[in-house]
DNA sequence: GCATTAACACGTA
DNA sequence: TACGTGTTAATGC
């Protein structure tokens, strides 16, 4: 039975690069990326806004790593991240596509542990990321910064049981669909749209299957019509098919 | 039979 | 030039 969990991809040169350098306050045009600023009282999000810095990630460069203590709760603004773990073998597993719009890395922040994964820069992006404090202050304070932690939670349940589903689908195209599909969740990754910047092999690593057979996934995708298939990307054309594995 | 690795030509940023 | 894509051949379960 195939777990796209067994594939592991070659970790390749990890040039341990950690972006807490160079960080500065967001940009107007960058906070008003950031979904749950919406859900504060006017208080309540001239405090976030003070404290939200932003920082880029060049190809490679790793935005937290396994180990460390929580220094941020993390978004996605710009660009493209990805969560995965180093095995001892030399290889690496990714578990999961980060998206702009994404915010991740709240368990970790609410437990104050250290992380579990290596969370790094596909492409050059642009990262948000609120302290710890100001995360635990909001979630004291506001009531709508708890429902949209919780309400991330709930669908990041729901996505995990959905992977485990497309995990257990031996058909390459139908576990390739789900994948897309769970890449473009509008709820969990709001700032993706409906082109998103990928490559086909590290598609490949995140799906667990080879490169070429994920090609070949994508042009049959394609030629049902949910999806066009683009230089360094792919634009989804029909989110529901995707859902539904795009079955012949 | 089907997916994987390896290798290649070709087009694009 | 470096990278990503699309394709083929050989190999393995």
């Amino acid at each position: 039975m195939p777990m796209s969990g067994s594939m592991a991809s070659p970790t390749g040169s990890v040039d341990g690069k950690t972006i807490r350098d160079r960080v500065r306050p967001a940009s107007r045009a960058e906070l008003e990326d950031i979904p749950w600023l919406r859900t504060l009282t006017p208080a309540e999000r001239r405090r976030a806004e003070a404290a939200l810095v932003v920082g880029e990630a060049e190809p490679g460069d790793l935005v937290c790593r396994i180990g460390r203590s929580p220094t941020y709760w993390f978004g996605v603004v710009q660009g493209l991240l990805k969560m995965s773990n180093d095995n001892s073998d030399g290889t690496s597993m990714t578990y999961s596509g980060l998206p702009p719009g994404g915010w991740f890395g709240e368990g970790t922040a609410l437990k104050r542990e250290p992380y579990r994964y290596n969370i790094q820069a596909l492409r050059r992006s642009v990262v948000a990321g609120l302290p710890v404090d100001d995360f635990h202050w909001l979630l004291d304070h506001s009531i709508g910064f708890n429902r949209f932690v919780m309400n991330q939670l709930n669908e990041r349940l729901a996505q995990f049981i959905a992977a485990r589903e497309a995990d257990r689908l031996n058909d390459p195209d139908a576990r390739v669909a789900r994948n897309l599909a769970a890449l473009f969740n509008p709820v969990l990754f709001p700032g993706v749209g409906e082109l998103l910047r990928i490559t086909q092999q590290e598609l490949a690593y995140l799906i667990g299957l080879s490169r070429q057979r994920v090609n070949e996934a994508l042009q049959t995708l394609q030629a049902r019509g949910a999806i066009r298939v683009e230089y360094g990307g792919l634009r989804v054309l029909d989110l529901q098919a995707l859902r539904s594995g795009a079955a012949a």
